[in-house]
RNA sequence: GGUCCUGUGGUGCAGUUUGGAGUGCACGCCGCCCUGUCAAGGCGGAGGCCGCGGGUUCAAAUCCCGUCAGGACCGCCA
């Protein structure tokens, strides 16, 4: 109360506007500090906001005048309303407690609009450059989305689980597992949660994890990480992979409402709009997409090519905008030999899978399809390969003893927040990225 | 793995083509000034082995060789 016969209670930089007129403490972080001839302002930086302190005691000027930025203290005040304050309500009166000192001024100038510093400088000082407000901002973003995914596939059944990141055998074919030594023995970092969620959909049908995975490529490009996090699905008793593209739109519908209703400010903050999620996201054949580039852009020799090139793919993102209105674009029916093995065949065209890509704003963001689910058909598959069917006990089981038709996909979420806020490099919206160079901090 | 680009005060850049004194801009820092700033503004100041090593030259930030560090593109992938 503003008689000071009870203590003021903390509030968040963000709340300033709820206490006008109430005593009130902020704590947090000087962002800056402008010093006029009468007045000075102190801009406090809290873990959601900021806030202007407006200063006009000259002993308590000449004190914050020694403080650095990024010193942490404490401060009770008046929230006042006010039309030279930006945000309309600023504090007044304030009493200062220092709480820690900055030694020394930060290593990244935190008071700009946007970082001028360049990149690998504000990834080895990352302690202190994810604390401007436009770089915390996105990873705010970040957690919106997966609370958005959660929301949606816990309304749905699906049950959050944990598969071991340390496994016995490399997974996938292609991408390089890092090798470790586990107790003596080899074991690898996981490259996918792939094996355990399928099995796991023999246990809860309807399963996801929100997981870190691992490559050992040596590839470092700006859409690379060694590690990442990966959403991953599975659900079981499909009729094919449109059933998983009908959970796909669900959970990208998910993520961008869970941004709109969570990160409201950090959306203000860095001026981004939101796309627009179709209620059917449109699809496109693999086959038809690559006579379709071929017909409207006189290029030869795409049909009959087993991927899409990235430039096709960009092609396709414009294409889904002028003709169906849309950012997203599922093309479905990729070709079975450039697919993993547990891919499911088109039963009516078996050199085409059941499985899809979704391609956002001309990226490759998800993939996913139909897997097999015969224990027969795993062992065929394998042996075809001249693959040999030890390494693969385990995962094989939950086949031998029934597992319905299912399918499922993974969203990189790295990708997902820079084709979003459209960083020109996927460290850009990853707190510590791990890539052929950098191992800390 | 292949190709290309960049290393200049704490930070971000000019300067290198055509060798001639560490020359310049912006941010940050220190000091003084300024009735309300919004990345405040004004004046002044400090701060440099021009990544490192070697070579050419009367003379190298600049040219050559090597080396280290960083970045971009391609293949592959999310």
């Amino acid at each position: 109360m503003a008689d000071g016969s009870v203590p003021a209670m903390r509030i968040w930089s963000t709340q300033l506007h709820e206490h006008v007129g109430e005593r009130v403490v902020l704590r947090g972080w000087m962002l800056n500090h402008r010093a006029l001839s009468k007045v000075d302002f102190v801009i406090l930086r809290d873990g959601r906001g900021v806030c202007q302190v407006v200063v006009n005691d000259d002993a308590t000027r000449a004190a914050v005048a020694q403080w650095h930025d990024e010193t942490v203290f404490e401060v009770e005040g008046t929230p006042k309303e006010s039309r030279q304050a930006p945000g309309g309500v600023e504090l007044v009166d304030p009493v200062f407690r220092e709480i820690a000192r900055s030694p020394e001024p930060p290593p990244v100038n935190l008071r700009v609009p946007e970082p001028r510093e360049q990149l690998p400088y504000l990834l080895d000082h990352a302690a202190v450059s994810l604390r401007h407000p436009r770089r915390r901002a996105v990873f705010r973003l970040g957690a919106a989305s997966l609370a958005g995914m959660r929301a949606v596939l816990d309304a749905d059944g699906f049950v959050e689980i944990q598969t071991p990141k340390i496994v016995a055998s490399a997974t996938e074919t292609g991408a390089n597992v890092f090798r470790i030594d586990y107790f003596g023995r080899p074991g690898y970092l996981a490259q996918s949660p792939q094996f355990y969620k399928q099995m796991m959909v023999g246990v809860f049908e309807r399963v996801y994890e929100i997981g870190p995975v691992f490559r050992a490529e040596p590839h470092d490009t700006v859409r690379h990480l060694a590690e990442y996090v990966s959403l991953d699905v599975e659900l079981g008793f499909i009729e094919d992979h449109f059933d998983v593209m009908r959970v796909v739109r669900r959970v990208v519908a998910g993520m961008v409402d869970g941004m709109r209703e969570r990160a409201a400010r950090e959306l203000a903050l860095l001026d981004l709009a939101l796309p627009e999620v179709p209620d059917e996201i449109p699809h496109v054949h693999f086959r038809d997409a690559q006579e379709l580039i071929e017909r409207e852009t006189g290029e030869r020799g795409v049909v009959g090519e087993p991927d899409l090139a990235p430039a096709h793919e960009r092609w396709l993102g414009e294409w889904a905008r002028r003709e169906h209105g849309s950012d997203f674009l599922f093309v479905v029916g990729y070709p079975m030999a450039k697919r993993p093995f547990y891919t499911h065949p088109d039963p009516d065209r078996p050199e085409f899978s059941n499985s899809f890509d979704l391609v956002y704003r001309g990226l490759e963001l998800v993939t996913g399809g139909q897997r097999l689910h015969r224990y027969e058909d795993y062992v065929r598959v394998l042996t075809d390969a001249g693959q040999d069917l030890e390494p693969y006990e385990s995962y094989l089981e939950a086949f031998r003893f029934g597992m319905p038709p299912h399918g499922g996909f993974a969203i990189g979420w790295e990708r997902w927040l820079a084709r979003l806020v459209e960083a020109q490099n996927i460290r850009e919206t990853t707190l510590f990225p791990r890539d052929v160079n950098r191992l800390r901090p």
